[in-house]
DNA sequence: GAAATTTGACCAAG
DNA sequence: CTTGGTCAAATTTC
């Protein structure tokens, strides 16, 4: 069954539509270097999602949610189970539900990266890493800090590039139902000095010299602000 | 002490 | 069987 659901095609239009939007906001007004990187971002993000959404359009899920359907019904998850893992460690939906994904590609060694394209301004909290076959990096998997709290889907999937070290690609998968409580320095913790720029962790990517010969320093970050982009939004 | 990370094991899909 | 994704106990950091 090659045909595309309604579902499929909605969202494909909308993706691409979105980066031809963005396309051409980039033609017409070239504004500063960052809005432009930002707009590229956008646009390579709309491409891979539509990408991915035409390989994978056996997306045999039953309802096509139109976005308005609460996904919890698995709440009774790990209440009781606790030390017995013989049987079913976890009784996960019988089929895996195929979450909306998309990659970001993100560069260290370029002048000013930032993330503020697709919100990367929630908490994550790595639960795993694997070495990939192919790869020469390990793969970090992160989640939402606020999936016990909240419930939140989202997960993301951060890989350093074979060749580059700087280049980063950053699976997001599911989207975020949590409210961002984000609150980076509460009372802004007197001992917190603002300049530590060596250990950066953007909200999860925390790049710390994983070789311990090959001590390549990633030069410098500048402070990365999140709102890199003033217009997030469309 | 709580929260986050590390690391090995477990499990499902191809 | 191999590979990728997640869990959970142990460990580290705040």
């Amino acid at each position: 069954m090659e045909v595309i659901g309604e579902w499929e095609r909605k969202l494909l239009v909308q993706e691409l539509s979105a980066g031809q939007e963005a396309a051409k906001e980039l033609l017409s007004n070239a504004e500063n270097s960052v809005a432009k990187e930002a707009k590229v971002q956008k646009i390579l993000a709309s491409i891979s999602n539509a990408l991915s959404l035409l390989r994978q359009t056996d997306a045999n899920d039953d309802s096509p949610d139109s976005g308005c359907r609460s996904p919890l019904s698995d709440d009774s998850g790990k209440s009781c189970a606790r030390p017995s893992k013989d049987q079913d460690r976890r009784e996960i939906s019988k089929k895996r539900k195929m979450l909306p994904q998309w990659t970001e590609r993100i560069g260290i060694s370029s002048d000013s990266w930032c993330e503020g394209s697709l919100g990367d301004r929630y908490t994550w909290r790595k639960y795993g890493q694997k070495d990939i076959l192919g790869a020469k990096y390990p793969r970090g998997y992160y989640r939402c800090t606020h999936r016990n709290s909240q419930g939140c889907p989202a997960t993301k999937q951060v890989q350093r590039s074979d060749d580059d070290h700087s280049i980063f690609d950053i699976t997001y998968r599911g989207k975020h139902t949590c409210i961002y409580s984000t609150h980076r320095n509460p009372t802004n913790s007197p001992k917190s000095q603002p300049e530590n720029v060596l250990d950066f962790k953007a909200g999860g990517l925390n790049i710390k010299t994983e070789a311990p010969e090959n001590a390549e320093m990633i030069g410098s970050c500048p402070s990365f602000s999140f709102p890199c982009t003033p217009t997030v939004d469309s």
